[in-house]
Formats: structure tokens, sequence, C-alpha cells
DNA sequence: TAGATTGTTAATCGATTAACAATC
DNA sequence: TAGATTGTTAATCGATTAACAATC
């Protein structure tokens, strides 16, 4: 499905519906209207109407949205359902940690392997998943399906990682380095995480409080 | 300083300008015009204007911005050379590669200490920061400066020790549990790194591309 | 001086909020 | 039926972009 003209603010908080809707499933809420949906998210009734109006009809007059097919509607909406196969470039502490805590299963996406430099490393594996040689990248990629690429690499070797990848066909990457990744390929989509950037916004509001 | 009505977005392009002026000066360049500048950054030419007018007058007409200078402007306004002090809660895996790979110090933070539960980690030190036990956190906070705590413990325990540390007086938290963490005290400042909600925002891109 | 580029004011665009008819 | 709450249209608000006088 193919949606036009879905602004980036509305995505942003599909995610955080989707969380709260979770967790309301868990505390066995049944239903619930958009403006008590808004009152525990700080967000106006309006604009989550707004919000879901943009991907269907969900609620009923008079009733409000059924909880759990809601948040199986935005699931599906934000893909959790369609088991995208992604790999690890950088098996360093953070792709570690990402290996060892990150609940990939519940985004709807299967790690197939990790990469690393480190001869100590390969042959291993992590949660059952195999670190392999950075040598296999380039075979791994032409023979799997791969749909997203994370980088926990260091800042220096990233864009010349991205450009290799691109050029293999990757088109989604989670970015962990802190530099601005870009490709001339529009359908390549970048997700960063910029960790300096946000300890800075935290340095501003502290500062200027 | 106390800013008052600056938008979120203005923040959160401010650690971009800085990167890319810090990136600009590593290379050696001097001076650089709004337009030139923009057309690196994919900005507007009038919004870098707009944004740097909210803090100062940086510029001069007819020549555009010194580097140095406008790098170091705006890593005042962020607060680089302020020197606060954080602590870490969670030495596991995260927290772990935290300590390892990043450059708390180009940020202006200081890491004095960090905490864990696991007496096997407690005692020792990571990159010349010592691991002290959790028992000991609420004294290391009465009698120590801590202007942020990062947050790499689970989940199940996130609300209730920002409570405790809010309790504290702690105001700033650099949140990287995927929960919604609140206060009542709006002085209290959460910064979030929801990894669950940033690689949904990629599912999302990459099934509706 | 002439050209370039700023800081700022005004215009436009887009996102959020309010209002309300439809209806469960 | 009456009350509640949706989905949607209209109004408002805020952020981005354009324009331009000031001036280096």
């Amino acid at each position: 499905m193919k949606r036009e003209n879905i602004s980036d603010a509305v995505i942003r908080r599909l995610p955080r519906y989707y969380r709260q809707l979770t967790e309301l499933c868990s505390r066995g809420v049944v239903r619930i209207s958009s403006h008590s949906l808004g009152e525990e998210m700080n967000i106006t009734a309006s604009q989550i109407r707004q919000d879901f109006s943009c991907f269907g009809e969900f609620g009923q007059q008079g009733y409000g949205y059924n909880v759990e097919e809601l948040r199986s509607e935005i699931g599906h909406i934000l893909g959790v359902d369609q088991d995208h196969h992604l790999i690890i470039i950088g098996a360093g502490n953070l792709g570690h940690a990402l290996l060892h805590n990150f609940p990939f299963h519940t985004t709807g996406f299967h790690v197939d392997a990790a990469f690393d430099l480190n001869q100590n490393l390969v042959g291993g594996s992590i949660k059952g998943v195999p670190i392999l040689d950075m040598e296999e990248l380039d075979d791994y990629i032409k023979t799997n399906t791969v749909d997203v690429v994370v980088l926990t690499i260091p800042q220096a070797v990233a864009q010349q990682m991205a450009d290799r990848l691109i050029e293999l066909g990757v088109k989604g990457f989670w970015n962990f380095t802190n530099v601005e990744l870009s490709s001339s390929d529009p359908q390549v989509q970048f997700e960063n995480i910029h960790f300096a950037d946000s300890l800075l916004t935290l340095s501003y509001r502290i500062a200027n409080r």
C-alpha cells in the first residue's frame, strides 16, 4: 500500500500511539475515546482523530475505539507484521548492546546476521545471531534479502560504508553514527539516532530552563 | 541566560548546525554564507538566518559568517562550554557502550560515576569512570552535583527510578528506556532516545516507499 | 564604488485545534 | 430515544520561505 502526503510529524506519532495502545492492552482496557487517549498522551483529541483519519476509519461514533483492534491497525500501518530482514554492521559495544537488549521481534524485524572486522568475534554468535566477517558482506547482500542495515560503526567510515551498501542495493539504514548520511537516490531511507544531537538539546534546555 | 519562545524545531536544528560547522572548521573553511551553508545542509538560507537571529547577530553583511566564531557561538548557546555533571544508571550493555564510545567531553558533559546492581561490576571502572553500588545512589546525589542522569536500565523499573531521582532533585534525564517518562514538575527535562519508535518509523517508510 | 549578504519584516504554507453534522 | 463520540470541514496558529532595505 502506498500512501501519499502523510507528514513526518504524523508518522513520528504512530509509534507512540502503538506503544500507548500496547500498554492499554496489557492493562486490559477494551475501549478508549480520543479524548481519554489524548489525556493519557498529552495530545488533543482533535489531533488523534485527525491522525487516525489519514489511514482509515477505526472508531465508532458514540463508542470510541476498540483498543486491541486499533493497536493492530496501527501495528499494520507501521509494518510490524511484515517480517523485515535486517543485518547489523559493527558488532562492537553498541551493536552488541542492541543484539542483547533490543526487542527486534516486536517491531517485525528479524536480525539475520552481524558483521565485524574483529576476527575474535567472527565465527561466534550473539543471541543466536551469527557474526560474520566483513569480507563476506558483499556476497551476503547479493544473495540475501536485506531490508535494513544497522550502522554501528565508527563515524569515520560511515559514509563510505553507506555508499558501498547503497551500490549493492540496500534501501534502508538505521544509522547510529553521528554523521549525516545522504544518497542521491530518494528511495534510500535513513533513520538516524544522533546521540550527540540528542544530548545537546538536553544541554540547551537545562542551561536555559 | 534565559531565552523565551525558542521553538523546539529551532533547538533541534542547533546541534546539526554545530556539527556542520565543526566539520567546516576541520576542513579549514573560514567563512560561509547562509546560502552555501544551506546548500550543504539542505536547509533554506532564510531558515538559517531566521534561526540564528533568535540568538543574536553573528554575521556580517556582504561577508557571511566566520565559521569558527559561529561554531563557538552556537556551542555556547548549546552549553558545550558549561561542564555539566552526569551519571549513568545501569552499566549493562548500553551503559557500557556509551561509556566506551560516546564522546561526552565534546558535549560539555563530565561523567562522574555509573551505578549498577550487579556486584561483579561494582567497584570496577570503565574508561576511568567508577562503577558504584546502586545502594549508594541516594547519598551520592545528595552530596554531589548531578545535572543529568542517563537511564540505561530495564523498562520495567524506569518510571519508579525516575520518580526516586526527581524526589532527590534531579532535573535532567537522558532516557534510553522505551518508556514515556513524565513529571509534574515542568522544570524536569526529559530527552528520550526511543530506539523502537525510531526503527518503527523506518519500518513505515520502507513499507510505504 | 558595486556586489554580496545580512537581519528582519511580510507572505505563504502547513500543522494543530475547534466546531459540528452524522450516527452508533 | 438521548448521550457520546466519531470523521471531517473550517478556523487558528505557528513555522517556513520570500522579499528587501540596510550595510559591510
